[in-house]
DNA sequence: CCACAAATGGAAGAGGTCCTCCGCTTAGCG
DNA sequence: CGCTAAGCGGAGGACCTCTTCCATTTGTGG
């Protein structure tokens, strides 16, 4: 059963302000958010709060009643990006061209990594636990899932070719986006490269190894915490 | 001018202790390297000191005596596996067939980074500034280059690759390895498949984009630092 | 076996981040 | 305009890591 685009991508209930409270409130949360988006931005997001409370021109217990939790900043601070990629998935879906479409995510979200360091913390690294993070990602999935289904159907696509591919990328991509701006954007840009080429279909190729079980939503903090 | 394989790969100066000091002292330093390298390989290199100094049974200042910088252990820690990767080059740089060889490093490179999340660690996020490391990075790079150049010549890799790929491939890699040991050795698997795919000349297929300037003692801390 | 310097370990200072407590300010309603 | 509670900021406690200091232990050459 094809999944539907949504129809208000960008409900995200993190970044609704709280109906009925206070003016001022409302005025620092946003700034709160702001601040931490351009933080974030910057070297991802291990960043001290006081730093972001102090860019945002309030105190620290402010910003602790806003966000109880390094995860709720997170997560509401990347609820927009997060719209960003269900809207190119979306817009994908529409597209007549399931090759397009495909290649079209893969390079936005790509390049979405490279200019912003946050974002891949917020989707691959940190684990903010987030609910509506949580549908989404796996609305993500199923999308993506759909999505590669049909650009297999067109011949566009390897037929060994597993979702879970499109996380190896992501986090591939995420792994050559630490340097400077302009080197992360042509390292980028040259890894998806070399990746798109050997997903097309090429009939004479030897098959891949098996694929890792990567689902989105099973990605978590830095690594796998032992010890 | 032919790179010659180093005839004592293993000669760092970080590995060998120091003549004439105490027996006791050659021991503890002994049990810090191999404290530090169990530490490391779990998950990677963000070990507070004092747990590294607790694992060997020494005390902290024993630590700082031997190892007066965080860099100076993690360079004498991962010496071996600097000469490992070495004598696989020198190895692939004495075989026959250059494409073998190249296959072959990356193969063993990648496989590393998964098994020793420390090494990652110590040759693409932490900068220990150790002249031996500088070295043998400049030397690698030097035998890649020319390891690629004849791969090239023998038309078994396409003529717009770049030396500079090998740095984006561990980058890529060392995004894909902070999971459990074996989704990472599957993802790892995987996306060198993909890579090595695209390697291969394929003389119908697009060109690549300009090649990011990565070279391997330019890549420093976790990145880019700003702010 | 002894004396002495090398080597040691634990304590403690410095620095940094997370988060909470609490007295003060101010928006918003009547 | 004035009351009240929501909201605020900064101080400070808990915790963690890095690094140094120094009294004590221990290897070793004579």
């Amino acid at each position: 059963m094809p999944i539907q685009p949504s129809r208000n991508p960008s409900s995200s209930a993190s970044e609704t302000p709280v109906r009925g409270q206070r003016a001022d409130a409302r005025h620092n949360r946003a700034r709160l958010l702001q601040a931490a988006r351009e933080a974030y931005a910057l070297n991802g997001a291990d960043v001290p709060s006081s730093t972001i409370a102090r860019r945002a021109g309030v105190g620290a217990a402010t910003l602790y009643r806003h966000f109880p939790t390094r995860g709720s900043l997170i997560a509401a601070a990347f609820s927009e990006q997060l719209a960003e990629c269900v809207a190119a998935l979306d817009e994908a879906l529409r597209d007549d061209d399931p090759g397009r479409g495909l290649w079209s995510v893969l390079t936005k979200v790509c390049r979405m990594q490279v200019e912003d360091r946050g974002f891949s913390a917020a989707f691959l690294e940190e684990s903010p636990d987030d609910p509506d993070l949580h549908r989404e990602r796996a609305r993500a999935e199923a999308g993506l899932a759909q999505l590669v289904q049909r650009a297999k159907n067109t011949g566009q696509l390897r037929k060994d070719f597993d979702p879970s591919d499109v996380t190896l990328l992501l986090l591939a991509n995420n792994g050559v986006v630490r340097q400077s701006p302009e080197v992360s954007l042509a390292a980028s840009r040259r890894l998806l490269a070399y990746f798109l080429q050997s997903c097309r279909t090429t009939d004479g190729a030897p098959s891949l190894p098996q694929p890792a079980p990567l689902r989105l939503d099973d990605l978590y903090g830095p690594p796998h915490r032992t010890g």
